[in-house]
DNA sequence: CCTTATTTTGTACGACTGTTCAATCTAATA
DNA sequence: TATTAGATTGAACAGTCGTACAAAATAAGG
C-alpha cells in the first residue's frame, strides 16, 4: 500500500468557494464511510452519493482511492498532533509534569474534539481503529502517529529514568488502544455493565486506568 | 449484517477425509485473509486461490461470504472461551482469586495459543481487531465474546463490592484492547522504544498494566 | 468583459465481485 | 460391488468496482 500523503498540486488559480465546499463534503463523506466500513468496504460511489456528487468528482478531488484514504487519515492526525503538543507545552510552563498530567495532555485534546467538534471527530476514532487493525496501513500509521508518540514517551521516560523505554512505549500503545476502545466500544461497556445514564468523566476513569498501569509496569520488577 | 452463526446442515453420509481437509484449508485461508485485509478486502477468489480450490468450492463449504466470516470468527472464539473458563475454574480451586490471577486466566490462554498453536492464532487477534473496529459486526462480537466477559466481570466485581459494574466493564474492555494491541502492534512498540531482543514476558507486563489500571479505577473516587 | 484554468457532469471501460449451476468425479453406505 | 450423496470443477451470471475521458459549466485573473 501507498505510504505517501498527497500534497496540493500546483495551481494557477485560486479554487472557488463552491469547489472548496465540494472538496470538504467529499472528504467528510469519505472519512465517515471509511470509518464505518473500512477501506474496501466504502466504495468511491458510496462516498460520491453521500457527498451528493458524481463519482468522477471524488477521483478528481481526492485522487486515487488510496490517496484519498491516506489524506483523510492524516488530515486530522496533524491537527490532533498539534493540539497535543500545545497542551503539553502549556502544561510544562505550569511546573514539573506528572504522569497524570502527561496523559491528560495526550487524551484530553481528542476527547474534547470528539464531544464538541462534531460527529466527524467521533467517527475518526473508528477510522484510526481500522488503520491500526490492518497491517497494510502500517506505514501510514507510523507517519501519522509515531512522531507525537515519541515525544510523549520521552516525557514519561523522564519520570522513570530507570525504566526500559520498551516498557514505556508498550504502556502508551496500550493506552491509545484503550482510548480507541472507549470511543468505539462505548456500547460494549454499556452492554456488559449495568446501564448508567451519566456519560461524563470517562476521561478521568481512562486516565486513572492508564496512569496506574504505566506506573506499575515501570516500577514492578519483571519476573 | 448477519448475526447468525452457521450450523452444520443435516447430512446422510459422513464427510470424506479429503473433504474435511479441504474444508479446513478453506477456513484457514479465509481466517488468514480476513485477518489481514478485513471482510471486503479479502475476496472469495483470493481465499480460494490461497486454499488451492476453485472459487465455487468456497461457497459450497462456507456458504455465503458473511456466514463464512461469522463462522471463522466464532470457531476460535468458542475454543478460547472454553480455555478461559477452564483456567478460571482451575484457579478457583487453589484458593481465593486475586485480580492478577483473574487477568492471568483471561490473557494466558490466548497468548499461549498464539505462541504455541501456530500462526493461525496469531492472525486471529487481527481478525478480532477488525471485528471490534467495524460496527457492522457488533452483534457478532456480542455473541462471541460477551458471555465470557460477563463471567470475568463478575469475578472482578466480587473483589470490589463497592465499585460500579460499569467501571469494571470498562476496565476489562480496556484490557482486551490492550491485549489485541500487544499482538497486533508489537512492531509499533518496537519502533517507538529502543530495540530490545527479548520477546519474553510481555504477558507479565500486560497483566501488571491492566491489573494496576483496574485496581486504580475501582478504588479512586471519581472527581 | 474575455480568456481559460478549473470544476462538474455523464458515460464508458475492463477488471473484479459474490454466487449459481450443470456436469463430472469421489467415496460412504448398503 | 452397486448405488448415489456429496465433493469438485469450470463456466457463466448480473452487479459493482476504481478510474479515465470528452464535453459542458463555472468562475478566477487580466
Amino acid at each position: 500500500m501507498s505510504i505517501e500523503i498527497p500534497k496540493e498540486k500546483q495551481r494557477q488559480r485560486a479554487p472557488s468557494k463552491r469547489s472548496l465546499e465540494t472538496r470538504g463534503r467529499i472528504f467528510d463523506s469519505a472519512e465517515r464511510l471509511f470509518a464505518e466500513r473500512g477501506f474496501e468496504g466504502a466504495s468511491v460511489r458510496d462516498i460520491a452519493k453521500e457527498a451528493n456528487v458524481p463519482a468522477g468528482l471524488v477521483t478528481h478531488h481526492g485522487g486515487p482511492k488510496e490517496a484519498l484514504f491516506c489524506y483523510v487519515v492524516s488530515r486530522r492526525a496533524e491537527e490532533l498532533a498539534a493540539a497535543r503538543i500545545n497542551a503539553l507545552n502549556a502544561r510544562k510552563e505550569l511546573g514539573p509534569l506528572t504522569l497524570h498530567a502527561i496523559l491528560d495532555c495526550f487524551f484530553a485534546p481528542y476527547l474534547e474534539k470528539a464531544e464538541t467538534g462534531g460527529p466527524q471527530w467521533l467517527s475518526y476514532a473508528r477510522l484510526v481503529a481500522h488503520v491500526s487493525a490492518d497491517p497494510r496501513w502500517r506505514d501510514l500509521a507510523a507517519i501519522c502517529f509515531d512522531p507525537t508518540a515519541k515525544i510523549f514517551i520521552d516525557e514519561i521516560a523522564a519520570l522513570y529514568p530507570q525504566a526500559a523505554r520498551q516498557t514505556i512505549a508498550a504502556g502508551l500503545v496500550y493506552s491509545v488502544s484503550a482510548m480507541l476502545a472507549l470511543v468505539t466500544s462505548r456500547w460494549r461497556v454499556a452492554a456488559l455493565g449495568d446501564p448508567r445514564p451519566d456519560a461524563a468523566s470517562h476521561l478521568d476513569e481512562l486516565i486513572t486506568f492508564c496512569a496506574a498501569g504505566i506506573e506499575a509496569a515501570n516500577t514492578t520488577r519483571a519476573s
